[in-house]
DNA sequence: AAACTCATGTAAGCTGTTACATGATTAC
DNA sequence: GTAATCATGTAACAGCTTACATGAGTTT
């Protein structure tokens, strides 16, 4: 069976102690979705076919009539998370629709345009930042320390740009003024 | 006709001026593949929806039996471009592996493997730092200034995540001592 | 009683990549 | 002459989202 990464993001979820399809959407959605997102539409099916690929196994965790299925890694499953952990290759995508218009904002022959675009770019990175604030002082305590690395790094990155932004808003407001003076 | 995202990245490249399929793709490969890529299995179709609808048209500029198209916006086109623009909503979504790789990286329970991971996140943004400053040194004079404004961004964000990683290795690679030492 | 959370899943559709196919022109 | 670049396109597939469907338990 070939394995996708979001069969590596499911076994590392899991990795950590039992979860059910909808513990694993939790997880994604507090913490990976900042850097990898993932929908019930794929996790269900996912879990089923790493399942019956031997890589996890479930156990039947209903209560009352709540139907509940807790899945663990198996040996193979361990193996095959930890052999992909210890690769080094990583690829990174990125779909920014902000920098995209900024890019492309020219086009607009309107003076201010790029200045409102990166107005609308540091918005942006703002609420993520204050995603991310949230998540850090919401935290439980224990959470392994590999995992407070990822949310320091988002913080900082997302604090680099809004930084960024205000000062290129900065920049690029000081140039109204001189065209003004003539200069 | 819906337009939807690569539909714009067409338009926007599109609205600097007369462009074939193939100069679509080399100005994406050189400047948006970093927030936006786009493959020719998408540019091709796209360029003949986007004519079908009347947003672009193609004139014919075939050199000897070499075939070739060149695409302008028409009035709709930079129409709609700039109503796009203008919209201040904008997604964002990453898949970054390396950062799925660190988040998972305590289920190795090796002592350095936060570490190596964070060493590789470093090797990645080096490379990308590395590919954007060559972008910056061989820019030819004019390029428009919200462009201008994209690279620094890029070589902003690259370099503070290169800081980010070395900071990091530093405060890692100094634990293993005190552990010797026993405190 | 309503709203919310827990819990599992599917089907349709959209987006995008990869690999392939073809051929002309230009630079070495 | 051969390798690189210019130039256009398609088909199969992979990956992912959205909307829908269903129902139990919990909180207000």
């Amino acid at each position: 069976m070939k394995l996708g990464k979001i069969s590596y993001v499911i076994l590392g979820a899991i990795g950590a102690g039992p979860r059910s399809g909808y513990d694993v959407k939790a997880l994604v959605d507090r913490s990976t979705r900042f850097f990898w997102a993932a929908s019930y539409g794929q996790i269900y099916p996912e879990l089923r076919r790493l399942a019956e690929a031997g890589l996890i196994e479930g156990e039947d965790a209903s209560q009352g009539g709540r139907a509940r299925t807790l899945y663990r890694l198996t040996a193979a499953g361990e193996a095959a998370l930890r052999d992909y952990l210890r690769a080094a290759d990583a690829t990174c995508e990125v779909r920014h629709e902000g920098l995209l218009k900024l890019f492309f904002s020219d086009a607009l022959d309107e003076p201010d345009a790029a200045l409102e675009r990166v107005r609308a770019l540091r918005h942006q990175h703002a609420e993520i930042l204050s995603q991310l604030r949230d998540i850090a002082a919401t935290a439980p305590d224990g959470v392994p320390p590999a995992r407070r690395l990822v949310l320091e790094y988002g913080l900082g990155l997302h604090g680099w740009a809004v930084a960024w932004c205000e000062d290129v808003e900065r920049r690029l407001a000081d140039r109204a003024p001189d065209v003004e003076r003539g200069t």
